[in-house]
DNA sequence: AATATTTATTCTACAAAATAGAAAAAATAC
DNA sequence: GTATTTTTTCTATTTTGTAGAATAAATATT
C-alpha cells in the first residue's frame, strides 16, 4: 500500500488544517463533523501515536489554559516527512479522481 | 471509520476507470502504475472480494479470449451502492483538500 | 474542603483490513 | 505432451482501526 494508511491521511490533514489548535479531541471533533462518521478515541489516538513513531508528526506538551479541566493537551505539528507524505497522498488522489465526471451506474 | 477502506476505494476507482477491462490483474496493473507502490496480489482480490460480499461491485465471468493462458477473467462493474460509496468519498475528499494550499512544513 | 463536573489522554483487548506469495487452473506455444 | 503464460484462489501473518473504560488534571459548586 501506500505509505499511510486511511486514518493516518486524515489525521495529517486535520493536523495541518487546524495548525496551532492539533490536538487529540479537536482533530476527533473535526475529523466527525467532516467525515460525517463516528470516530471512537481510539481511532485518534491509536494512529496519533503510530504517526509520531514513524516521524511524520512531532508531539509537544501543551502549557496549561484558563479553560477548565483536562490533561495538559499534547499538540502535534507536520514533520518535513509528514509534509512530503501528505503532498504525496494529494499527487495520487489528483490523479485518480482527474478527469472523471461524477461517477454514475451504468447498469446492464 | 468511513464506509471505504482504503484499498477498497482505490479498487472502486479503479473498476471505474477501466469500464469493461476491470478484472482482477488489470486493476492492479493500474494501481501500482497509479500509485507507484508495489502491490501484491492478495491486495486486490482480497478487497475485491469483500467490495461483491458488501454489494458495491457485481462480478460477472469473462468469455475467453484470443489470448493465451489464464483461468476466466472475472470482471467487476461498479453497483449503485458502488457509485454511491464513490460519490460520498469524493465529498469528503473535496472537503478535506478544498482551499489547501501545497502543504509545508513550519518548522518550530 | 469535599464533591461534582468537565476536558483530556492513556491503555489495551478485539475486530477488520492489508500483505505476501505459493498453489492451482486454464489456455496456447513449442 | 511439456513448457510457458495469464489469471485466480487461498490462507497465514502483520498492520490498522475500533471501542470504551480507566486515569488524570483542572475548575465549579455547595
Amino acid at each position: 500500500m501506500s505509505i499511510l494508511s486511511k486514518q493516518e491521511e486524515l489525521i495529517l490533514l486535520a493536523v495541518w488544517r487546524l495548525h496551532d489548535e492539533a490536538y487529540g479531541v479537536k482533530i476527533r471533533k473535526y475529523l466527525i463533523e467532516v467525515t460525517g462518521c463516528d470516530i471512537s478515541i481510539g481511532g485518534i489516538y491509536v494512529p496519533l501515536d503510530r504517526l509520531v513513531r514513524k516521524e511524520f508528526l512531532q508531539a509537544y506538551q501543551g502549557e496549561p489554559t484558563p479553560e477548565r479541566g483536562g490533561m495538559s493537551k499534547r499538540y502535534y505539528k507536520l514533520t518535513s516527512e509528514g509534509v512530503e507524505a501528505l503532498q504525496e497522498a494529494r499527487r495520487v488522489h489528483e490523479t485518480l479522481w482527474e478527469g472523471l465526471p461524477q461517477p454514475s451506474f451504468s447498469s446492464g
